[in-house]
DNA sequence: CAAATCTAGCTAGATTGTCTAGCTAACTTA
DNA sequence: TAAGTTAGCTAGACAATCTAGCTAGATTTG
C-alpha cells in the first residue's frame, strides 16, 4: 500500500526526470552551438575524447548510426580539424579516430559552466545525501540503458 | 584496485549526469522506433499529451523548430491519424491541436516500462531520500535549463 | 598456399526533416 | 479604415542520415 504522503515526492522525481531527459536534447543542441556543430558531431567528439581508440565502424556504433554515415561524419570533423585520421599499427583496413588537443580543450571549455555548476551543487550537498543522489543516478541510467536497448517488440 | 565508489561522489554525480543526458537521446530513439514515428514528432505528441491546448506555434517553440517545419510536422501526426486540428473559438488564424485518445494510449504504454521501473526505484527509496533526489533533480534541470538557454556568446 | 569469406571503410544517390522566404487570412491598434 | 502584427501554410533549398554496392586488407579453410 503506497501512502498518500510519498505519491507526491514519487511523481515529482518522475516528472523532473522526464523534463531532465526532454532538456538533455536542448542542452546538446546548445553545447553543439556553442562549437559551431551539428549535435551529432559534438557526441562523436565527446565518445572520442574518452580516450578508448576507435575507428570509424566503432564510432557508429557509439552513435548508432551507419558506418556510411559516420564516415562522412568523420570526413566533417577531419575537415574542421577536429580528429585526424590515424593508420591502424596492425590492420591495414582499420583507421584510428585521433582528437585534436584544440578540440579537447574546446570542448571541455564550452562544456565548463555546466560542469562547475553540477559540482558546485553536488558539493552543496552533505556528503550522505550526495551518495544518495550518485546512488540514484546511477540506478537511473541502468534503468534507462535497458530500455533504449530493449527491442522494439518483445521477441 | 580502485572501484567506482572510491571515487570523489561530486565526480561519480557529474558523469552519472553526462551519461544520463547521452543516454536521453537513445531513449527518445528508442521510444520513436516503438511508435513507429521519428524522435521529433514523438517529443511533440509528448508536448501535446500534457493536455495544455497549443497550436502550431506553440508547438514548434517548445520543440525549438520553426513554425514552418511545425506545420509539415503536425501535417505527419495528422497523416498518421495521431493528431486532429480543430478549428480555435475565438481566433480564426489559429489552430488547436488535439491528440487523438488511440495516440495518448500508445505513447502512454510504450512508456510504461520506463515509468514503472523509475517509480519502483522512488518508491524504494525512504521519503526522506526520495526529498533529497527530487530536490536534486529540480536544481539540476534548473541549470540545464540556463546553460540551454544561454547564447553562445555572451554579449 | 590459394580460394572463399569476412570486415573496415569509402562513394554515390535516395530519403527525410528542418530551414529560409514569402504568402494569405485574421486579429489588433491608432 | 489603414497599418502593423500574428498564426499558419506552401515551395524550394539544404543538411544529415540511409541503402546499396564497391575496394582492400584480414581471416579461415580445403
Amino acid at each position: 500500500m503506497t501512502s498518500v504522503e510519498d505519491r507526491p515526492v514519487a511523481l515529482r522525481v518522475n516528472l523532473a526526470l522526464r523534463e531532465l531527459l526532454a532538456l538533455a536534447h536542448d542542452v546538446q543542441v546548445a553545447l553543439a552551438r556553442r562549437l559551431g556543430l551539428g549535435a551529432t558531431d559534438v557526441q562523436a567528439l565527446q565518445h572520442l575524447a574518452t580516450g578508448v581508440p576507435m575507428g570509424t565502424v566503432d564510432l557508429a556504433h557509439a552513435l548508432k548510426i551507419r558506418s556510411a554515415s559516420a564516415t562522412v561524419l568523420v570526413d566533417r570533423l577531419e575537415a574542421a580539424g577536429h580528429v585526424r585520421r590515424d593508420p591502424h599499427p596492425r590492420d591495414g583496413r582499420r583507421v584510428t579516430l585521433v582528437v585534436s588537443e584544440a578540440a579537447r580543450v574546446e570542448v571541455r571549455a564550452a562544456l565548463a559552466p555546466l560542469v562547475d555548476a553540477i559540482t558546485r551543487l553536488t558539493d552543496g550537498l552533505p556528503p550522505e545525501q550526495a551518495e544518495v543522489v550518485a546512488r540514484f543516478l546511477g540506478d537511473t541510467t541502468e534503468i534507462l540503458r535497458t530500455y533504449a536497448a530493449e527491442p522494439p517488440e518483445a521477441g
